[in-house]
DNA sequence: TGTACATCAGTGAACGCGCGTTCACTGATGTAC
DNA sequence: TGTACATCAGTGAACGCGCGTTCACTGATGTAC
């Protein structure tokens, strides 16, 4: 049955909701066309008049997820506060989509990578324009430094089973962005 | 036809040796049974006579990647040096398992996330105990920090379609280690 | 050391399942008058 | 504003392919005498 041009909107925009959190929290391979379809709401044989393809669908995901921009927060310090919690860290779903599949968009589509790719950029530039650090250059290698610490810490903070080192990890990551902060930048 | 019991441990480690590098490159969904089989010069039918399923394969291949051990470098600025090269980030085949495949592993089997985990722990001693700095939980703490700062770096640079901020993100982040190293800790 | 037989590593065809994708059909929406 | 018809979003069965896994068979290895 056709359903008005209101509900085609939403609809689209409850499977790009639905992919964002599947994938993120399953990987794209484990989550099928036809589990986002049901997370939204609807069959799978209508998921072809929104997308191509499920290559299309997970570059256009992505693309969705990043143009929500991220928290207002622009502090690096601050930033890695919130990052590197523990609520973050269980909170895969819902989470950081570059922790949760940076290296599997690596072996993704073109338009999936480049998706990624962008959002890395604006993440950069934020983090670097919310430095106290009056030298440009080094707010930007302490941005992309950082960043690079966040989401790696965050990964490896979820594939531990062990919790006390799973903690001591973000830990550990906060408070070594939180002294090169604090300190003199070069 | 049957073969000899030296050529069956010969075959194994093959067939190990193959999934590592195909595991790397590729992912883990991506890559067959038959692939690497065919990778190891046999046919995937011989598969089972070694592993019990695929899942089996890949908590073992972990294992044997992470048993063969790292680099004998254990400072943190000269492992950094090596770790976020151009070579090292463009050869993912044969590069660090963690950076190439951390955020799949956290969907893998228990026993798969035991054992990068157990190379992680190995990773985070052999780091803290090559540091010049006289407080151990400050080089701990470095150690840590710098390495999830490596792991996210090369997958970020990986990931990136434009070489020039790639290399950006290697440099930045191989200068901020390098200077957090040099300063004073704590 | 030689011989006869049991073992078992490797082969390749086959099975069964799940997934991406297609398609004929349905019926509500949107439009022309 | 009402009515008649064309459009097309959504449905669910079906298709085809690839993958993990199984299995009957082959023939070289290893062993018992």
């Amino acid at each position: 049955m056709r359903v008005s041009r209101e509900q085609v909107a939403e609809n689209r925009r409850k499977i790009l909701d639905a992919a964002s959190r599947l994938f993120r929290a399953r990987g794209y391979d484990a989550v099928t066309v036809a589990d986002v379809m049901k997370a939204a709401g609807l069959t799978h044989g209508g998921f072809y008049g929104y997308f191509g393809s499920k290559d299309e669908l997970i570059a256009q995901t992505l693309a969705h997820v990043f143009a929500q921009g991220a928290i207002g927060e622009t502090d690096l310090g601050r930033y890695a506060d919130g990052y590197l919690s523990r609520a973050h860290c269980d909170n895969v779903a819902g989470g950081c989509p570059t922790a949760a599949l940076a290296s599997e968009t690596v072996r993704q589509s073109a338009d999936a990578r480049a998706a990624m790719a962008d959002g890395l950029r604006a993440q950069i530039a934020r983090l670097s324009e919310g430095s106290a650090c009056p030298d440009a250059a080094a707010a930007r290698r302490a941005a992309i430094g950082g960043w690079a610490a966040m989401v790696g810490a965050v990964t490896l903070a979820r594939l531990l089973d062990d919790r006390q080192l799973s903690d001591e990890v973000l830990e550990a990551t906060r408070a070594w962005i939180h002294e090169r902060t604090g300190a003199r930048d070069t």
